[in-house]
RNA sequence: UCCUCGGUAGCUCAAUGGUAGAGCAUCCGGCUGUUAACCGGAGGGUUGUAGGUUCAAGUCCUACCCGAGGAGCCA
């Protein structure tokens, strides 16, 4: 395989002649000398060429080149503080692989989210999209990371389902033949069967909501790491949510430093994101919140200006457990001390980012969780087969789903979930 | 579904009911260390759509379309 050369290796370079491929990102020049701004994918670079280096027909073409045309950049590379970057390239050759049209849309001003979101293809291409999404792949490298090193087995779960979960209010519905399907909302009912089958499983996959949700929180498709553990009771899992969260947040840190300068992300607060996280029970939460003078009557479902609320009470995110049986799913189980709430438990990130998590441990007596089905009104003859997973030696269990994009939003310490996708699928948008 | 705000040049925005403009981008020219470079010049408009009021509508009225922010909703 040839020898290939990337920016995001730069540093490594010092003093050596290289071949860059890429994009001309941007360009200033000074008569006969010029600036050009490259990227390929792993970082960003400054080359500089005076006329004589090179070609006059090249530097001329240089010169001249559209935003976002491909090229072949040789040059040496040099530390230099006055380059963006810390180091620049002196270049000596350069190719134009293809010259780009003359009108790329985007510019180094300001522009609005419709417009940016029309060309979310090419938005992709610029430095703070590149820094997010970097930092979502290797978000979920760790978290995959995480479970694959503890011996979780990944056994991922269909997207096409026959009947809805909970409510068909809110599903996509699509034709399976001759039959009606929906998108999957989770996959936890069938990790529920998988981990009776292999201990410790996790499952990685897209979520369909069709909510008219229009929330900086809220994406129509969206992805979920969704671990599901046996014989793990609520204080296992939310062992387990707060290791997996706290080694998300350190591996970002620890390698893509350069991506959360780009964003100017305040990483004093991501350092702080160590175990233990606080816990406190839905009451107590109740209590901060009247406390904290904002009136909240126990029984309900914190909205999202409680959310905010109670996690900026802490430095990093916080566990809330016991929520009331009412604003919880049918397979949460009850708390044996107190059979108004359930052994659930949410995460909230700080600094105002709210849920991230949601899971707790599920209800293992058949009979009850039979009941509790016919009384939220769930088709049980078509959930005979998770109904199995109870009847077929039941054990205490649990897991949680990880709202990619939302931890995602909190780690770059975004505005707007938008950003955290590549292709974001939002109410009123499904294009590009 | 509801509330609020918005839609004018490729982009971001101006324009007392009275001649549609600026900055950036693009193109042409200048500049040997630029950092969203700078300087000079040029081209660029069915003011979201339809109707109405008026001597006159980007501006006022009505309806609709589209978008943004929020609420509700969201295991």
């Amino acid at each position: 395989m040839r020898q290939r050369y990337y920016i995001g290796d730069i540093g490594d370079y010092d003093g050596r002649e290289v071949t860059l491929e890429g994009w001309l990102s941007g360009r200033r020049s000074s008569g006969k000398i010029l600036f050009l701004q490259m990227r390929d994918g792993t970082g960003f670079i400054q080359c500089v060429v005076g006329r004589g280096d090179v070609d006059d027909e090249i530097f001329d073409e240089l010169a001249a080149l559209p935003m976002e045309s491909s090229l072949r950049l040789t040059g040496r590379v040099a530390a230099d503080a006055r380059a963006p970057g810390g180091f620049e390239v002196s270049l000596v050759g350069a190719e134009v692989v293809s010259t780009a049209v003359e009108d790329y849309p985007i510019t180094r001003k300001e522009h609005g989210v419709p417009f940016l979101m029309d060309h979310r293809h090419l938005w992709i291409r610029s430095s703070r999209q590149f820094a997010v999404l970097r930092i979502r792949a290797t978000a979920i490298r760790a978290a995959k990371n995480y479970l694959d090193s503890r011996g979780y087995v990944q056994l991922d779960t269909p997207i096409l389902t026959p009947t809805a979960c909970e409510g068909t209010t809110t599903l996509f519905e699509t034709n399976y033949f001759e039959e009606s399907a929906y998108l999957s909302q989770s996959g936890q009912l069938y990790n529920e069967a998988t981990a009776m089958a292999f201990g410790k499983v996790y499952c990685l996959s897209p979520a369909f909501r069709a909510e008219k949700s229009k929330t900086r929180r809220h994406l129509i498709e969206f992805w979920q790491i969704e671990p599901e553990i046996a014989f793990a009771d609520l204080d296992d899992i939310m062992d387990i949510q707060e290791e997996l969260v706290a080694e998300m947040v350190a591996t970002v840190l620890s390698e893509r430093a350069p991506e959360l300068g780009i964003l100017e992300r305040d990483v004093e607060a991501l350092k702080r994101v160590e175990a233990p996280f606080p816990r406190i029970t839905y009451s107590e939460a109740v209590e901060l919140l009247n406390k904290a003078g904002h009136s909240f009557e126990w029984g309900g479902d914190f909205g999202a200006e409680d959310e905010t609320v109670l996690s900026n009470q802490f430095d990093r995110p916080a566990m809330v457990t016991r929520y009331p049986r009412a604003v919880k799913p049918f397979y949460m189980e009850n708390d044996p001390a107190d059979d108004r709430v359930t052994l659930s438990v949410d995460m909230l990130a700080p600094e105002g980012y709210g849920e991230i998590v949601g899971g707790g441990q599920r209800m293992m007596d058949a009979a009850k969780l039979e009941e509790r089905m016919r009384e939220d009104g769930v088709p049980i003859d078509d959930y005979q087969w998770y109904l199995d997973t109870r009847r077929y030696g039941a054990v205490p269990h649990g897991g949680f789903g990880l709202g990619i994009e939302r931890v995602v939003t909190w780690i770059c310490g975004l505005h707007h979930i938008r950003e955290t996708i590549p292709f974001p699928r939002m109410l009123n948008r499904m294009r590009p």
